[in-house]
DNA sequence: TATGAATGAGGTTTCATTCAT
DNA sequence: GATGAATGAAACCTCATTCAT
């Protein structure tokens, strides 16, 4: 599904190369030890033209931010729109962030958890403020499930749980191995739905 | 049980101040943003100093890695060391990981995992050997649970799943809320766990 | 008078809108600190258009520069054209030069002693050769005063001592205040002319 | 007199060095256009040295400029401390300004009315309230002069045009030349007392 | 003429580390 | 052991100027 989705930003502008050759730099060496010419030097520019696409090198970590939110909080959407059955949204949206943080926007999601806190406060509360649109979707889904009796423990630390398990996964999940994405993702739906209403597997 | 035990090195002596200090100005502020001068200060002293006790700055980084892997192993130990019943053992593993990230060692644990990449590649060796022990107790927990059909998952993912729960505790977890550590351990308890029998596998 | 003068290449084009904004950014900010960015968006065009009217940055000082002593250099003729009587024409000359220092081209005149020494040394010369027409004035005036023994001083140190007074108008005269430019005027004549015989010498 | 006196800060110590290299500098460059690679170089020492004396350049600048003001501030005080004669008080004041602008501090004077918009606005008000005690000498001597008789104009105004007298000195005066120190003062005195109360010469 | 992306030299400042005292 | 001045490499960023479109 998400195959038809192109992270907005990131596209052949000279603008959307920096912000993928930032992710990616971002990611491998974290963002304090990733220097502007590093970046610069990677769409093979020079370090002073940088400036001309984002006001400071904090500017370029929050575009890489506020893109991989939006994009992510679009995946979810189309995740679970028109989707009835609360587990199988619920489904639909752990393999999504998983798609999200070991797939196609894995260079972004990883420097996003890690290297939140370079982002100066107000910029923070910005992506937030998006980021809750994305959070909604997870609690709709397990309040729905909570209703029917099929979790089995507060929703609101389950979805904590879950984002752990899912985080955790950028540090072993390997998409060569014996487990595939679909069935981690069965995986981690068990840890939350209870066995009793039959669900499915 | 932990308050009888003292992270090793982090005592009285102008070492082990020092890395309280780094530990916690780590923490707060990621070990690329805190500078030698910060450390110094935090404990009174000037910045050359420091070259006394410790090679590098990195070399701090690496002791106060090393010193919260070699307590939080000895916990493991402590947690399973003679109990047969492998749900018991489970259970206090879980119970002293999350003590370990949301309570002594807190400091120290989000840098272990956050600013892991800044150290060396033969400091992160030097690291994970010792890092073995401490995952040993938690996969013949797991593989124990499993030979008695407890356990409804692969113990190797399960272990990861659990390391991502407890872990993302730290971005959470509230010491004050309404969920206490016992119970936060017997929700993770759960996941893990088989009601009786074992349902799936 | 001055007000059927304008200085001549301060028009409408864009070389003059230029011009213009150039010498009130020189002014509030200095030469070195205006950029060639805030003079484009000062016109609303974008930086590079600049050197289509303007060989480098310093070539607009330069402009200025020449522009403001042009004009004033013509103002002064004016004011002493056709005045026979030295204590006459040396009151037109103060007059002039306060006008030009707190009034029309106050801007420019201030840009021209204080962001002097960023011109180039041929541009220095070749503003100085056109400045001695304008300081010509002042002196002939002055030799005239002193031959019919009106002047208590030597010409030349009186020619520095009333461009210091005139020059620092800048940095207190307010046009709004009890003291206008007429009043200056005679205040400053008076530090220059004996009042009748001549008292020292 | 001022022979026995030394600008305070500008000593032999490395701080001292520094802030009479940097206002020869800042005089035959500017502020704007010294870099502190210069400075560095002139006392001989790398540029990144230089912020272990002073936090920023801007604080070099605010450093000389308080010295001078601060230095001739003393100067005016010995000037005129027990001197009943309110002209022979101001011939002193006139004296010792002009030994600060075309003598012993010549360099940071310049600097000081040329660069003093470089200072940031609450730095500009610290060093006003100190330069406030120095026009005061100046106040108090105009307005005694002028309860005597011997003043011809407004006291503020006459301060305004003595203080562009004195200013502009640095832009002509010639210590070789055939005027000397002693007679310009006179020079300028008489442009203040008026002549029938029969002053000195 | 106007644009705006790119240049590239150079600016101020930071900071781990050294070393004479 | 401690100090604190000094180092020197490297960081982010600025900006006059160029040039293809």
């Amino acid at each position: 599904m998400a195959a038809t989705l192109t992270v907005y930003g990131m596209d052949d502008t000279p603008r959307g190369k920096l912000l993928s050759a930032a992710a990616r730099l971002f990611r491998v060496q974290g963002y304090d030890r990733t220097t502007v010419r590093d970046i610069a030097a990677a769409v093979g520019i020079q370090s002073g033209s940088i400036f001309h696409h984002f006001a400071s090198k904090e500017d370029i970590l929050f575009a890489v931010t506020m893109e991989v939110i939006r994009f992510n909080t679009e995946r979810m959407r189309l995740a679970t729109e028109g989707v009835a059955d609360p587990e199988q949204r619920l489904r639909g949206l752990i393999r999504a962030e998983l798609q999200s943080i070991v797939g196609d926007t894995q260079e972004a999601m990883i420097v996003l958890v890690r290297d939140w806190r370079c982002l100066a406060d107000d910029k923070q509360k910005e992506a937030l403020a998006v980021r809750a649109v994305y959070e909604g979707y997870w609690m709709q889904a397990l309040n729905d499930l909570q209703v029917e009796g099929r979790l089995d423990a507060d929703p609101m630390v389950m979805r904590r749980l879950i984002n752990g398990m899912t985080s955790w996964t950028s540090n072993w999940f390997d998409a060569d191995g014996s487990l595939d994405m679909d069935g981690l993702t069965e995986v981690i739906l068990q840890r939350a739905v209870t066995a009793n209403g039959g669900t499915s597997a």
